[in-house]
DNA sequence: TCTCCTTACCCAATCGTTTGGGTGAGTACT
DNA sequence: AGTACTCACCCAAACGATTGGGTAAGGAGA
């Protein structure tokens, strides 16, 4: 029994054609073609008083038996790795919403950036018969999209892109530029890359954008100083752990890919006696609402997510409509604070004297002092 | 079209019985009844040859088709403030997860907190006819619960409670008893509480018990130290700017009821110029994924989110089948860390003149000397 | 041989909508 | 007066699955 249908059943357009002594049809076509006069297919008169009984015994069309007859479902899912990701919750609010505009309903699943999870998720969703698919977790190099395509299914991508796929991204190779940019200019010329995990593009495409600009601007960036890692915090803080511990003189600027990533690694350093800001500059990438109310606020790219997720909405429905569609890249913006403020700093001996002597030590009562 | 459907339709009974040259509802009727021998209703044999065809075949039966007919969607709605808050993120995934284990699928809409887009949200839910909802942002005193029972429609509460009707919560009042006594148990006896949104049953659940518990340990906490905030990390801010400001002496400890709300107030207190865990004491409430990894790691009290999630699927489940259930409260856990680790400090005039006379100024200085 | 069970199926209605194709009445035109 | 249109509806067949109620064939028992 439907949560509308216990105490008493839902009105029915059988209920309504019986209430005006017409025909079930006659309702349906006039409730159905809303607003340009049910064309032909009732008077005036009758339009009218089939739509105030409408209104008033308040029908709405069951959608089962809507979907039953059209074959389809107005209702789309979208997975991502995972919803308590803010980045991905954000793009996934920005998706209902414009799917709510368009009378969509949105189904979302957690992949946790698992293969299988992505094929399983995936199926549940085509078995609900979701009209089209948003994937928020495309692996590089990874066949669903293709099997995807090969069954018809229309789908977009969000978040990360797949050349050869529509996709609406931030552009993250230009928001790594945005941070080469700003590093250099702050006179940092030994920098390191929290890079993310290698098989999505956001992390491989923001990467690719700094070294590229760096190398533009006659800078280098050494394999070793570019460390792969999880997207969350605890990520973060273990490729700034293990930053520390293999770069030798420590970088004077390091760039998470990830506002997540770029706290944990200020607990690492911190933990390590470096001040963030001042004796190492981070830059995360996001702009999660979390960035600038930090305690040391975070220097980051600001990714429009809702935006990026409105858009994949959008371009769902017009594939879905059967047109052609062309990937979006949403352009960022850096926002410059305290962690990454000042000009380069410390000399690298002091800096590693300080790594070396005081793990938790004079930063710390340099503090209290 | 469905996504499914454009290549080559998907397969239907009917599709089966042919090929099988028999009836459909035969068919219907073994691949229904699950294992036990389809009672009566075919040969062993014809059993066996039926679930091997739809194997092969790749059938999966029309949930629409399905709904139609039985009434029932297996679909079930969830309403919670907004989904780019992690805490209900993170109890949305219990949701998901345990509502996948029972074969249900969920819709999740955003809320915003704001009553008339409740009723819209549920409305829209209920039109998309869901067996169940399930309310993570229920305001007190709001009249929704009241006319969901007269209609009969099935949901339990999730996050926030609402006496009288069946929640799965964190137990919010222990929470806050806890932090009391690990504040006055550290020394403290001048708090105040960063208290949260007065609709909303966690803040002033937890607010409640602190101020029970502190009453009980011989404690005070004034009116004008209870200051109530949105939930984000600019609300923190907000209230902790507002609290340095009204309050003097300044309180040794603060109570946010939410990590989020913490992290702006710390923002707030260090721009202030005083040092979070040295000048003031902070503590906040969900222990959530970023408290223990930020630079100044945050004492928080942990509230198994996934775990009230995943309890709330399951009770909305018995409450669909017609049982009655009991609310549960979930035991929560305090974590002690940096942010409130030493016993309660200096003396409040010197802590004073720091505010006064150093917004930026000497506890910098001093971090850099 | 007749009756009564089982077994292994089949039949057909039903859920609520949509939609291609009527149809009868009234009007306009020749 | 006959023909041709509209107009304002009605009819009925889907869509795919479920389910209460048959029924024919075969065997057991009397």
């Amino acid at each position: 029994m439907n949560a509308s249908g216990r105490g008493r059943a839902a009105v029915t357009l059988k209920d309504l054609a019986a209430e005006l002594g017409i025909h079930v049809s006659t309702v349906s076509r006039v409730l159905h073609s809303d607003k340009d006069v049910a064309r032909g297919a009732a008077s005036e008169e009758t339009a009218r008083r089939v739509r105030d009984l409408a209104k008033l015994r308040g029908y709405s069309p069951d959608p089962q038996a809507t979907g039953l007859r059209t074959r389809r479902t107005r209702a789309i899912g979208v997975i991502v790795p995972r919803l308590s990701d803010i980045v991905l919750a954000t793009m996934y609010e920005g998706v209902e919403e414009a799917a709510a505009e368009s009378n969509h309903s949105t189904f979302v699943m957690n992949s946790h950036d698992d293969l299988d999870e992505q094929r399983r998720k995936a199926e549940i969703m085509l078995a609900r018969r979701v009209d089209g698919l948003i994937l928020g977790d495309v692996h590089a190099g990874s066949s669903l999209v293709d099997d995807l395509t090969k069954r018809h299914v229309p789908f977009v991508l969000m978040n990360r892109r797949y050349p050869g796929f529509p996709s609406s991204t931030c552009d993250d190779t230009g928001g790594g530029r945005l941070v080469a940019d700003h590093l250099w200019d702050t006179g940092h010329r030994s920098v390191a890359i929290i890079a993310g995990e290698p098989y999505a593009s956001t992390g491989v495409d923001r990467t690719a954008g700094f070294v590229e600009r760096w190398h533009e601007l006659g800078g280098e960036v050494p394999g070793d100083r570019v460390l792969p890692s999880r997207f969350d915090t605890e990520g973060g803080r273990r490729a700034g752990e293990e930053l520390l511990e293999q770069v030798r003189p420590a970088p004077t600027a390091v760039f998470a890919v990830n506002d997540f990533a770029a706290i944990g690694a200020m607990g690492a350093f911190r933990a390590a006696g470096l001040v963030v800001g001042q004796d190492i500059a981070v830059v995360g990438f996001n702009d999660t609402s979390l960035a600038a109310q930090l305690p040391i606020p975070l220097t980051s790219v600001r990714s429009p997510m809702l935006e990026i997720g409105r858009t994949a909405a959008g371009m769902l429905r017009r594939v879905m409509a059967g047109e052609e569609v062309a990937s979006v890249r949403h352009p960022p913006e850096l926002f410059v604070r305290e962690s990454s403020a000042s000009v380069a700093v410390r000399d690298a001996p002091v800096r590693d004297a300080l790594i070396r002597e005081a793990p938790v030590g004079e930063s710390e009562s340099a503090r209290i002092a």
